[in-house]
RNA sequence: GCCGGCGUAGCUCAGCGGUAGAGCAGCUGAUUCGUAAUCAGCAGGUCGCGGGUUCGAAUCCCAUCGCCGGCUCCA
């Protein structure tokens, strides 16, 4: 038998015999080994376990825990998801069934509704697969042989897929009778896959197109280990308690009636509140950062969204409506108002860059499946700028808006991803504009440094953007600000200013949010901090609790003095005993319980509890305002003037 | 907008053909209490809305509105 050379990274190389399979290969490097192994890389190529070698190369082991093993693993158990639900509903035809991040689905066309209370059987018929431990086969043929079995299958995706495929070998993977049309590569038997929940069902489109077959999807996720299982279960059932909808009822935020309508937000006064402090703050931090403030109406004449492109573009998502026989639309976006305020006067480039900002609401028409909570709605408000420079200014202005929302993001705790995004198929403006924009924008990422992915025609219809990703506690991403550049507005509304050399010269258009939707942002931070807001933002920083009644005097005086002081302060004086006013407080998230008793009372002080039960003893207010204050200063670096 | 599921008291839920139920919240009274639930009493719903089937509908059917999980879209 001939014999071949393998070398694995950082080892020696050795001899085995040709035609070893992978997995035997690298048993022999590494003897036992307690990590899941699911795949190798031969010579840079993912393959199967079950592969085998017949010639010299080196190999490396996939394996542990990592995203690429767990996709292997979630990929794996998608098919046998598959076999399943075909085995149970012989009429679903197979379309793809891909790993995602956190799990995996699998979408079929199947004349028979699925719902979730199938589930338990389709996961009862999956443990069956997985005890025969059924081996997982490769096998590569030709494109036509691959669309006849596929065509006598009955599985007409399958054709479809394969009619678009432009190689002429395909693989498929086989387990037991069923088969699939895949890349792979797979775990080497069914018995392999572990720890698996279905999670969900849902509708998809066929190719994500909604012109094409609504398919039904079965979400599921799976684990090496029942712990790592239960361990993500556990972090949904979180995700779950935090759910702001919950929250903003139990803490009393705000509600969303259907008396009102859907995705219009009702802030009942604790809401309203946090909405306060939080663009309160944000509006001096614009103002220190040189940015001037403006407000426009809410209607404008529909000429004038002819003019800007979005009657033509975004009409879809505007409202409109008739007054005086004179037609209007609802803005959906706050820019056209800043272009006439530039407009009214003659600019100079020493006047530039203009910074006009705005807390500015928003009407867009959603349609009604993708409204949701605050992060979906049909009424916002943006915390708005739009910044007109001369092209010389633009790359200091993205740099500076970069730094400004990367800012924001560290005030609030969160992690963040950036995006590039270009240009979409339906836009307005000349190649040469966008090549301009989209440059200036790359320019700025690269000159600060900061890692982005490029979505490719993910833009704006009037230019390219960079959008901030954030992440939130549990890991979860929201897209909040966006930074976009214009060359095509300024034209449309003829745009100038007067450069040093006397000619008039059109100046370059950012369109930016940092927290982008208030509402959106405002959900985004009731789960991140699962409601138990800061000091500096929370609506009540703190509450006086008295013992009995004797003592309500002394609480009032210091509820009246608190709330002198600035302290967003609530006196609690109900006959309740104090540990039932504690109980409640601690279930509103309140910072500081304040209680006032005996001691308090002789001693003319207060004793805070904070939020994680710390008492922290017998204290004079002034001792206690200055405590609340310093926790509040924790804006104070990004109010500083830059 | 599309697919699937769900709408019963302020909230969480039970009831699933025979005259509407619980816990919590609320109100009233008693209690005057030291760091996560004091006790008692009272009140609260045209069972999302509109049709239909039936002697009789919260319960079955249809339509509609809303919500939830996704898809498409997106701040």
């Amino acid at each position: 038998m001939n014999e071949i050379r393998i070398s694995l990274k950082g080892e020696e190389s050795q001899r085995f015999p040709s035609g070893i399979t992978a997995g035997e290969a690298l048993k022999g490097f590494i003897p036992s080994t307690d990590n899941p192994l699911v795949a190798a890389r031969v010579d840079g190529n993912l393959v199967d376990l079950t592969h085998s070698l017949d010639h010299d190369c080196t190999i490396e082991a996939v394996g542990g825990s990592n995203e690429e093993t767990l996709d292997i693993l979630r990929h794996s158990t998608s098919h046998v998801m598959a076999q399943a639900v075909q085995s149970l509903y012989p009429e679903a035809k197979i379309t793809i069934g891909p790993a995602i991040e956190n799990g995996f689905y699998y979408d079929f066309d199947c004349p028979r509704p699925i719902s979730v209370e199938d589930l338990p059987r389709i996961e009862a018929k999956m443990a069956e697969i997985i005890r025969q431990a059924l081996p997982i086969q490769r096998r590569e043929l030709d494109r036509e042989e691959a669309l006849r079995l596929f065509a006598e299958r009955g599985e007409p995706y399958k054709v479809e897929l394969l009619e678009e495929l432009d190689s002429a070998r395909v693989s498929l993977y086989e387990q037991g009778t069923w088969v699939d049309l895949c890349r792979g590569p797979h775990l080497p038997t069914t018995g392999d896959l572990k720890a698996f929940k279905l999670t969900g069902v849902a509708g998809a489109y066929w190719r994500g197109d909604e012109r094409k077959p609504q398919l039904q999807r079965i979400y599921g996720t799976a684990f090496f280990s029942q712990q790592e299982l239960d361990e993500h279960l556990r972090l949904l059932e979180e995700a779950r308690k935090r759910d702001h909808r919950k929250l903003g009822r139990e803490l009393d935020l705000f509600s969303i009636s259907d008396e009102v309508g859907p995705g219009l937000v009702i802030y009942h006064p604790k809401g309203a509140l946090l909405r306060f402090v939080l663009e309160t703050f944000e509006k001096e931090a614009h103002l220190r950062r040189g940015y001037q403030m403006a407000i426009g109406p809410q209607l404008l004449k529909t000429d004038l969204w002819k003019q800007s492109g979005h009657f033509d573009h975004y009409r879809e998502n505007m409202y409109f409506t008739e007054v005086e026989g004179q037609s209007y639309g609802i803005k959906p976006m706050n820019c056209l108002a800043h272009m006439l305020i530039y407009k009214s006067k003659i600019r100079s480039y020493r006047d530039l860059p203009l910074r006009l900002f705005e807390m500015g609401i928003v009407h867009r028409h959603e349609r009604s499946g993708v409204l949701h909570g605050l992060t979906r709605v049909r009424q916002f408000t943006q915390d708005d700028a739009h910044i007109l420079c001369t092209p010389e200014q633009l790359n200091d202005e993205i740099k500076s808006i970069l730094d400004f929302a990367l800012d924001m993001m560290h005030l609030f705790g969160f992690d963040y991803e950036l995006e590039m995004s270009t240009r979409p198929a339906k836009s307005i403006g000349t190649d040469q504009d966008w090549d301009r924009a989209t440059t200036a924008l790359m320019n700025a990422l690269r000159d600060r440094g900061f890692p982005y992915q490029i979505c490719a025609g993910e833009g704006a219809f009037y230019g390219p953007k960079i959008d901030v990703k954030l992440k939130d506690a549990l890991n979860r991403r929201w897209q909040c600000a966006t930074i976009q550049c214009d060359f095509t507005l300024p034209d449309r509304f003829d745009l100038s200013y007067i450069g040093p050399d006397g000619e008039k010269h059109r100046p370059v258009m950012l369109h930016r949010v940092l927290l982008g939707s208030i509402e959106r942002f405002l959900g985004v931070l009731i789960e991140h901090y699962a409601g138990a807001f800061p000091t500096w933002l929370a609506p009540v920083q703190a509450i006086v609790v008295t013992v009995t009644d004797r003592h309500i005097p002394h609480a009032e005086k210091v509820y009246r003095t608190l709330l002198e002081a600035g302290i967003r302060v609530e006196n609690d004086t109900r006959n309740e005993k104090l540990s039932y006013k504690i109980r409640e407080a601690q279930l509103q998230k309140v910072p500081y319980m304040l209680v006032v008793g005996n001691r308090e009372v002789a001693a003319d002080g207060i004793s805070p509890r904070r939020r994680d039960g710390k008492d922290l003893g017998l204290m004079e207010l002034p001792r206690f305002i200055d405590l609340i204050r310093q926790e509040s200063a924790v804006t104070s670096s990004m109010l500083r003037a830059r």
